[in-house]
DNA sequence: TATGAATGAGAATTCATTCAT
DNA sequence: GATGAATGAATTCTCATTCAT
């Protein structure tokens, strides 16, 4: 079944909506508008709103989850699994910058009402995350340490990054803190494995 | 000036109703009920919406920087300033968890929206731990980073941890995670300080 | 039993809120702090907003009322019975402009809602012209005419031109009006008396 | 471009019910009711409030000043051109009693806040009078008067004459003035034409 | 499929009025 | 008499959704 070009059209401007206002703050009508499509038109391809935000984070999470699934798959060395997740969730996560917004959203209301499928996606990363540690640790190369904290320093961080970017460009440039606005995701997501893997390292 | 009961009463109604559904999903009349005050009391005291959102983010923000920055400043060594810095921010967030929830939404939102007040007080928290690593620095302790990145880390992976507490609690115990339920917020403030610390010293 | 000065001053605040913006427009809390008073206050000494509309209309018609049947009374020959009414109608009036105001916003209702002391003040003058235009006749001096419509053609005109000299002023001078600016009420009476005058008087 | 059944239904409600309440008095569930409309369609037709009044006030205005003009423009004698005036701006009027309350209620306010589209179509009004005044002027047929006032003892006489027709009907029948109830607009064009054209004329 | 129009259920805000002190 | 606080009943406006074509 190949889904049409408005169907197609209408996730797009939902997704950005939802990242923009989240799913209270999105309007329908706004969202037809942005569109360019009939509001009644929504409904007919998407039957309602709630439905349409479970639409959008499917479509949302599930290339993230694969991405960094199957990147790391490639590599078999710990070290080298961590790098790689890592810098994949943060390279897919920049090229949608909308996943960010609507993650942190979600875990600002607890991630109690996120979609199931979604939910599960983000679980996917957890334990694939919850892997890599526990293959480090038999190995002999990384120390003990709690996922649930790597996985939020990784998520976390990057979310904000991510997020943050509007933002960052628009402070105050100071001769405090110069460094603040030209700061690329790879640089992040560089010093946030390096600082992560640091850390795990047996000395 | 002595706020009035019923002024203090609201403006812990909506922070909770703000925390828990965003600006666009907490409901005036919920409050009201919430609050046990009439609807019209809301405006007596705080003008419309968005001045109580404001109230709201200034009442909530202003003590957790400054609890940072009092603490900090009381330490002289950068390892201590930085190890105080993730401490009192993760126990003050931890302590009113509202807060890890509105700021998130909030970056969420680009941080755009933000009221001016709320966001000076972030610029002092990152203020402060920039100096704390130029202190470091000078000093021959710390090697170069950036410090928005570091501020992202704690502050990224302290939101996800304190938002997602009533998240982690229902997760399924599986045998893979063990340790995803019984994480508590010292634990994983102490995790954090120390790989960035780590990361940041000179061998 | 004399009334108090904030009765008055509560008075003259909502004789001036009524005109500008109506029984419906007037808000209770602008009247209050108009007038510096508590709005607590205003229902002290004017029990309610009807009320209180009720005593501003008998205080603002009572005395046009009684100035111009006192004027005209004075007088004997019908023509100087009529000249005085309407000077001293337009001039009462003028000295009031509230009067002019709230007059054709009544009227504009129909005068249905009108409290029934303030539509006897009109009664009065209306009374007074029929008086005087049959006097006119009996003498052989003026024609019949309807004296609704003369009644009309005086207060319409009046309260036309008391209540329309802020727009007045706001209008752009232009070459081919130039007298519509400058007009006083004195001049205006002038006209108008001469007008109804000359028209009435039996050639 | 048709305007709906629906837009016209509510705009004919809304001339009805702002002509007998104002502005602020009137209620926009009444008028859906009144239409027997949906509340919400109101806003679909017609933005708000305020555009509605807008909407109402133009559709109101331009007839009345068209057929004025388009009247007074078939004749070239400035008697005949007065006369036509002065009959045709009562004769329309009069067919759509609303325009006479919402023009006193406006300027009542003094004229400030009314739309500048039906402000416009008063200012045609008056430079047409302007216009024939001179005319007659130019011709030895006139005598020199403020266009003003006449203006305003047409409009004022008319206002009062046509909106007034509950009050009048609703007044005691007494010996004294038995002319007052049966009076008809044409009767009452009649006199005020008669007596603005006989106060003009040169003798 | 697409769309202009319609609508019921809210949701924010206002306002006249009252009450306790 | 005066006042800060409180409130019930509106009142304007919004929004997700549906319907007829």
């Amino acid at each position: 079944m190949v889904k049409t070009n408005t169907f197609q059209k209408i996730l797009d401007g939902a997704t950005l909506l939802f990242a923009q206002h989240g799913y209270d703050g999105a309007i329908m009508d706004d969202l037809a508008e942005q569109c360019g499509v009939n509001k009644a038109s929504i409904y007919y391809h998407h039957k309602d709103k709630a439905t349409l935000y479970e639409n959008v984070l499917t479509a949302l999470f599930i290339p993230i989850a694969d991405a960094v699934v199957a990147a790391v798959e490639l590599e078999t060395d710990p070290v080298k699994k961590l790098d790689t997740h890592i810098k994949t969730f943060s390279k897919t996560s920049a090229e949608n910058p909308c996943f960010a917004s609507i993650l942190m959203r979600e875990m600002a209301s607890g991630g109690v009402n996120m979609p199931a499928r979604a939910r599960e996606q983000m679980q996917r990363i957890l334990f694939l995350l919850n892997q890599t540690l526990q293959l480090g640790q038999a190995q002999h190369i990384f120390q003990s340490a709690n996922p649930l904290i790597i996985h939020f320093m990784i998520v976390g961080t990057i979310n904000l990054f991510v997020s943050s970017t509007p933002f960052r460009q628009s402070l105050p440039i100071t001769g405090q803190c110069d460094q603040l606005q030209n700061s690329n995701i790879e640089s992040a997501a560089e010093q946030i494995s390096k600082t992560i893997i640091n850390s795990l390292l047996l000395k």
